[in-house]
DNA sequence: ATTAATTTTTAGATTAATCTAAATAGTATT
DNA sequence: AATACTATTTAGATTAATCTAAAAATTAAT
């Protein structure tokens, strides 16, 4: 019965579980075919054969939602994904910035064997490069308290766990002033005519982070004023 | 010009590579199709594929040979399976019997920066846990001089490098005598009425293997007599 | 509650990779 | 060189995943 899914199968799961947040509200056609790079004619065809499948629950004109078998493979997918990312940052001495694509390839690996020989390899890790949480075998992850620099109160201090935008140039900016996953911030204050913020980076003397910067620099909370 | 090829095409120009031994000889259809557990009309149809895109040549009824650039992308797909092999056992701890099926996947993982990470974490290996040597990036690879058991003169000595049959419970027999690659081999007599040899594994008292079992043990010299 | 705009679905094609069954070419045997 | 056998190729279908263009349903706006 559990009848060995395409890439292209695993790759709509995965994209259904991330655009329903939760994993409740139901993705609609449109979302779907441009989160897939597609036309919403193919997403159709493809929706109706997860549906047929079991793997997704779809009405017409009411959208997709993951059953749990669905929901099951996303989340093991996802997990896949993680721990490869990790691997590439931890082992090879990738960038957190240069992992996605790879690991993008890596996640559809068969193997349920090889998932479990990597995991205990890295240490048995919670937490990707991007500072988002690794499901374990049963789908289950650790929930982070996280939010934005610019939503957090002056005198917060956190670490840097995720960035919420794959610009490069982004990337590269926060690399060029120190910041990488893992770097202790501390809020420092904020400048209310731009939104700008000043925060201090692993105890560094401080520095200017754009209003831009602060929405995008997500970070856990480790003290709060 | 660098097209991009799927998977089959992949795995259809490493088993041609496989099939011409030194490159040269040419691959008949009914070979390649029971190669690729498939049917010859599929090969036809496949091999006039690759030799539109200038990977081997062809001509009807004369069977396949691999063309330069496509001589070149069957060694690098070698490459990348033999390198992720010995990351499999090095580093995750597989049993060198359990990599294949593993490592047939990760071939095909498209990413050149990724391979060459992999190949400094490995210390640039120039062997796969089977004793098959890894071709450079070039293409290039040390030919190991080797034979079988059951070819070579009483009291050579030699390292275990291979083992010429896929046989699992051959694997696993050779696992409980404790024969395994990098294993060091005495071969101290053979008996002429069934072919059986007695040997020293990693200077252990004598052992004896069967004809079969010295038929399958390819070892590499580093004594003769 | 019509009309307009948007979203979704259907219908019909296309491409890669495969198949079966039939036809053809090549090789071996007498 | 005719026959038998084997290997190879062709013809025609099939399946997964996709597309474009057109039709239908839903939602929003007047």
């Amino acid at each position: 019965m559990s009848s060995e899914l395409s890439f292209t199968e695993e790759n709509y799961l995965k994209a259904i579980y991330h655009l329903s947040a939760d994993g409740a509200e139901s993705v609609n056609t449109n979302s779907l075919a441009e989160s897939m790079s597609t036309t919403p004619a193919s997403v159709n065809d493809m929706v109706k054969r997860l549906a047929q499948k079991n793997l997704i629950g779809y009405q017409k004109y009411k959208g997709a939602t993951l059953l749990s078998r669905g929901k099951k493979i996303a989340l093991n997918i996802i997990r896949k994904h993680r721990l490869w990312e990790v691997f590439l940052v931890e082992k090879l001495g990738f960038k957190w910035d240069e992992v996605h694509d790879i690991a993008e390839q890596l996640e559809h690996i068969k193997s349920p064997d090889l998932i479990k020989k990597l995991d205990k390899f890295l240490g048995y890790p919670t937490m990707d490069p991007h500072g988002d949480p690794i499901p374990n075998e049963d789908g289950i992850m650790k929930e982070t308290v996280r939010a934005a620099i610019s939503e957090l109160q002056i005198g917060s201090i956190g670490i840097v766990v995720a960035v919420n935008n794959d610009d490069t140039l982004l990337l590269q900016h926060l690399d060029s002033i120190g910041i990488k996953l893992g770097s202790k911030i501390q809020i420092l204050d904020r400048m209310d005519f731009d939104g700008s913020v000043s925060i201090s980076i692993d105890s560094n003397p401080k520095q200017f982070i754009s209003k831009t910067v602060a929405e995008n620099l997500m970070i856990t909370l480790t003290e709060t004023k």
